[in-house]
DNA sequence: CTGGGGCGCTAGGGAACCGTCAAGATCGTC
DNA sequence: GACGATCTTGACGGTTCCCTAGCGCCCCAG
């Protein structure tokens, strides 16, 4: 889950920030002062930070300085002051976005949501795992007792469609047409070929396959 | 140089802003519209977008996502509108700064700043190694047995394009929308032959690559 | 027991893809 | 305007991949 710090020392601004972002899933930390954010992101490395800038004890500048020496955490900043110093200094401390009080809450989700996304280019790390080999669908890479094996297009086209409907039965037309196209749905040969190279790559015992299964006269199925 | 793409409807901002920019030591490009804007940036990817959302031809939001289909450029969004759902919109589209008019040159020149730190993908990894070179992406240097590699900037482009995404592949598709712009998509000449320079420059042994791998039908790897 | 259908498996020809080289075109600089 | 560096384009073998045909196995029905 991803875990937010939020460093506000109003209380009931801290409050109505915490209750929003808890209820949009988020992981969230709350702490009053600069000293007590470095504290809690040294503790817990957070995934993102929202600071405000105006904090008792030091100033906020300061608190990114202190992030920024060892971390590159994404910096949502809240200020009541609009001064365009302010913002200057804020961003180039190292912040990465800038809100003036008052702000909508909607507006600063949405921020919340550019800034994760800007911090993690777009990996949702889809990685399927078996007892003999793992699939890494992003990076389009398989591997098996650490060796990697090679695919082809087409095996992998194949590997991805199966894989889309987990411990489900494909059938060998709809097989057929996703890989090979629409007009393809009869040729079965096409899979009979693929299917055997898939598993001579992919199972332990390729004569007995534990994971790509035939359903005889309907299809195939992947069992995780 | 750094190239800003500015796409602005109204002449005396446009003007004021280029100007701005230009004294900043950047290269600046500046278009009236939205459609202008999709060309010229497929004619000469920019390395930032300023965009105005107000446009004649189309909505702003449709620019952006004509942008997100191909390229990761950061874009700051300019609006007179102060509504929360066209910021939402904006951002949620893949924009990745908002600026309401009408604002401070300082604070925009700030934003660019920050906009251009973060997608400089050296967040985790400003120096990436491997047994035969070294890359210092934040330097834009390479070196091999502590002798500087000269590289060609199409050449540094495709290096950069390849180690955003360490082990992962990368299509030839997407390199070559990525590096020589979204019209190009199937001229594989190109990337072939860049492929070979770098594998030159940069592998021990060019005929049998370690780093700069080929996945014959999918794309290429970059392996650490 | 026998024949047939569905499925697994292998090998080979043709096509697509890739690495390489070299020459022309283009750009920037002096 | 000349020169060097860079980018583009085309062509050539070598490699990989896709498709096809054929054969053997298993199961089951006749």
């Amino acid at each position: 889950m991803t875990r937010v710090l939020i460093v506000e020392d109003e209380p009931q601004l801290r409050r109505a920030l915490g209750i929003n972002l808890h209820a949009r899933r988020y992981d969230v930390v709350t702490v009053a002062d600069g000293g007590g954010a470095l504290r809690a992101a040294a503790a817990n490395p957070p995934d993102l930070v929202i600071l405000d800038l105006g904090l008792p004890d030091m100033d906020g500048v300061e608190v990114i300085h202190g992030l920024r020496g060892w971390t590159q955490v994404p910096i949502i900043i809240l200020s009541a002051r609009d001064g365009q110093d302010d913002k200057v200094d804020a961003l180039d401390a190292g912040a990465d976005d800038y809100l003036t009080k008052p702000f909508g809450m909607d507006e600063l989700l949405a921020r919340i949501r550019a800034a994760l996304r800007r911090a993690q280019p777009n990996e949702d790390a889809p990685v399927i795992t078996t007892e003999t080999f793992t699939i890494d669908l992003a990076a389009k890479r398989v591997t098996r007792a650490d060796v990697e094996v090679r695919l082809t297009p087409t095996e992998w086209h194949l590997l991805e469609v199966l894989t889309r409907y987990p411990g489900r039965l494909v059938t060998g037309k709809q097989l057929l047409q996703e890989v090979w196209g629409p007009t393809h749905g009869v040729e079965t040969n096409y899979l009979r070929v693929y299917m055997a190279q898939l598993r001579r790559k992919l199972e332990a015992e390729p004569a007995h396959p534990r994971h790509l299964i035939t359903e005889p006269g309907l299809g195939y199925r992947f069992e995780p």
